[in-house]
This record gives structure tokens, C-alpha cells and sequence, in this order.
DNA sequence: TTAAAAGTCCACTAACTTGGTGGGCTATTT
DNA sequence: AAATAGCCCACCAAGTTAGTGGACTTTTAA
């Protein structure tokens, strides 16, 4: 399951969509529209930024904003970044691969059958970006 | 990603699985074989057994066993028993299903990529037994 | 030049989950 | 009755999650 970290990063990015055009949106704002609590998000957002995702601007007139077009940053990377994994086992990660102990990868049907469900989840997270978060 | 509980879950019901025409298996022999802390290992068959996925014998001779037949159990009631959702959010989840605030469903975007993503998954763990955890 | 606005950074916390362990009890077989 | 083997209860350390509080820095505009 996604932690609520990882579904107000996508409240706020998917805000943050809405308002690409308009310039720096403040933290106060999303945390009142999107309903998530300040100081959390406020940590959320500067995670964002320094994963290269958002940028920001201080003072009057400050706020964040998307530092690439919504269609460029994929709902695969989100997860990653704010959730961790995708796949249900280390050893069949491509972004956080571990070796299981006990378990030889070449001949280990687990192993095979959590490759398939990575490989069929990301046929969708790694296609869709944030422009899809918005109808 | 499951939990080490899931991981040992299936590695000793793989044993099992292999073992099935020659009666009970003792705790002791899966933990030993499949390097299981015994003492969690004893909890892990318990919650199986009492979710109607193992059978049990007291006594000298006695021991664990699958209740059915190894390609009549699917890696998705595994999962949802000892990892819980396989859903990535509550509010798409077809066992653990809890409405979700400040989303309306009919028109939330991230809950629509979200269903797919399960779909995609229960595609595979839907359709595989534990007869496909053998090679 | 200074006050207000707005993000940055650090540190702490309560509650929950995970991955166990220990010890005694009960049922079954010989 | 003794040995075998699972059942059950309760406890624990470490880590994670979901926050909160407070001070600091940068930018803008009066």
C-alpha cells in the first residue's frame, strides 16, 4: 500500500498540475485546498524539490511549482522516490535491488512469478506522468 | 513489498507443496531446511492453518500439511492473508476496502491509474497456485 | 533598511508494525 | 505414563509512519 506520505505527494503534485501556468502556488494553499496537514507537507514538498522534481521561490510571491511539464515526470518515479519499491520482493527490483540469501535467483519460481507482477505494474506506472492525475 | 513473514510464508509452503503425497511435515524439518526461525515459523503455519490453507497432526508422526490440493491454492490468497492488501490505496482495494475522504471515486484520476495497476497485478496473482512456486 | 512573506532545516514524539523469542499447555501416539 | 509435536499467550527491540514545534534564511517591496 502507499504510505499517506506517498497519497498527499500526488494530492499536491496533482494541484501543482492544475496550476502550471499560474506561477509559485504557496504550501499554505495546497495544505488548505488538498487538505493536508502543513508542517507534513512542507516536508514532503522540499523532498520533491531536492529529488529535482519541484523548484521553489522564496519570498512574496514564493511558492512551489513543477520544474519540468506535468507530461514529462512519470507516476513511476513518485512512488520510488516518496514510497520506495515498486516490485514485492528486493531481489526482483530494478531500483533497490538486493540479493535474497536462501533464494538462488536463476532457479527460484517466486522469484519469476514477482518479476511478471513488477513487469505488469510498471507497464502502467511508467506510462502514465502527472498530466494523467488530471481529467 | 512483502514483508520477510510473507517471503517465509511462501518458502515453507513451497515445501509443502513439494512434500505433499508424503504425509506430515514437521515444523522443525521446514525451519531447518528452509533456514525459518522456528519459533516464527511455528506462528506463520498457525495463521495458515487457521485460515483453512493448512492442516495439522499432533503426536509422534504428526505435522503440518497443505488442506488442498496444491494447484487449488492461489498466490493471491497468500498474499492478502499474511500481507494484507494488494491494492496500492485503500479505496481500490477489492478485500480491504475502505472509502477514502477527499477523493471522490467517481471522479478521482489517481484512483483510476491505481485500479489498473491492480488489475495488472491480480492478473498474474490471481492465476498462479502455489503448484507454479515449483520448477 | 527593515518588515513581512515564504521556504528551509533540525530535532523531537506517539503510535504502530515487524520480526522475532520464551515458556508452558494440550493432544496424540506408543 | 512418557515422549512427541503442535497450540497458545505474552512479551520485546528496533524501525517506520505520521506527524509537530521552533528557529533560521532568503527575497521582495514599502
Amino acid at each position: 500500500m502507499l504510505s499517506k506520505k506517498s497519497q498527499y505527494a500526488f494530492k499536491a503534485l496533482a494541484y501543482l498540475t492544475e496550476k502550471f501556468d499560474e506561477g509559485p502556488v504557496l504550501i499554505s494553499e495546497i495544505s488548505r485546498k488538498k487538505k493536508i496537514p502543513l508542517k507534513f507537507l512542507e516536508n514532503i514538498l522540499l523532498e520533491l524539490k531536492k529529488a529535482d522534481i519541484l523548484d521553489s521561490k522564496k519570498g512574496k510571491g514564493g511558492g512551489y511549482f513543477l520544474k519540468k511539464s506535468p507530461e514529462k515526470i512519470k507516476v513511476a518515479t513518485i512512488i520510488r522516490l516518496v514510497n520506495g519499491p515498486i516490485s514485492m520482493l528486493p531481489c526482483v527490483s530494478l531500483y533497490f535491488y538486493e540479493r535474497c540469501k536462501n533464494c538462488n535467483e536463476k532457479y527460484c519460481a517466486l522469484h519469476d512469478l514477482m518479476t511478471e507482477v513488477r513487469d505488469a505494474t510498471l507497464q502502467v506506472v511508467e506510462n502514465r506522468t502527472l498530466k494523467d492525475l488530471l481529467k
